[in-house]
DNA sequence: ATTGAATATCGTAATATTGCAATATAAAGT
DNA sequence: ACTTTATATTGCAATATTACGATATTCAAT
């Protein structure tokens, strides 16, 4: 079917899993290091940046912005991209709760 | 064309979006929760807690398995499934890093 | 007003993912 | 040996993702 059944599972897996997936390609992992590198929030160097087309870039960068996990700023006739501390928060909560609960459990397989 | 240009990034960034990847989607998520929450590592209740056919719960184990994210071994004819804390471990340092990098940073927009 | 730069969107092709039923396999119990 | 139970694999249909060229759009500079 290709379609995911969101339905039987709780928002939170549901909000996790999107915000994972939305990271979860090398093109995007770049961005968000590049965005982390250059401190300052320098725009669409990003696609000079990625051995990517244009119209690709873009693409991902939307899918990012969607996510939450980026926000961008009209500045004159470019846009300014920059990391959005919150969704890495929600992200980082998530997963330091599961390393957590690794830690404290009987692993035994 | 729905291939990913992986040749185009870095080891790391095809290594961490693989492992995101394998992590983004609810089933997948709920899965990891389940063997988390019965800290015994209980088998293949897994197929019988989610919401999904006995199949496609086996592909779903076959793709966290792929990618480290648990481990099974053969316990009669029974599978034991539990989680790899050593890939965690990578996932966990990862978006911490990236984390970091964001709490030492000015943001801009 | 016209041109040029920066971005977004559309259309399309190739490939990947999700899900299930049906079938296979393998060990355990009878 | 036969049946049951647990799990994996295969084949298939529906849908999603990735990528790009072509085409908008929008502001800035001339």
């Amino acid at each position: 079917m290709g379609i995911t059944k969101t339905e039987h599972f709780t928002q939170e897996q549901n909000e996790i899993s999107t915000l994972l997936k939305a990271l979860a390609h090398p093109a995007r992992i770049a961005i968000v290091e590049y965005l982390l590198s250059v401190d300052t929030c320098i725009c669409n160097d990003i696609v000079a940046e990625l051995p990517l087309s244009q119209s690709t870039v873009s693409q991902h960068l939307r899918e990012l912005k969607n996510a939450g996990i980026i926000q961008g700023t009209i500045e004159g006739n470019a846009i300014c991209y920059c990391i959005n501390p919150e969704t890495f928060k929600k992200m980082e909560h998530f997963i330091a709760q599961i390393f957590h609960k690794i830690e404290t459990q009987n692993n035994c397989c």
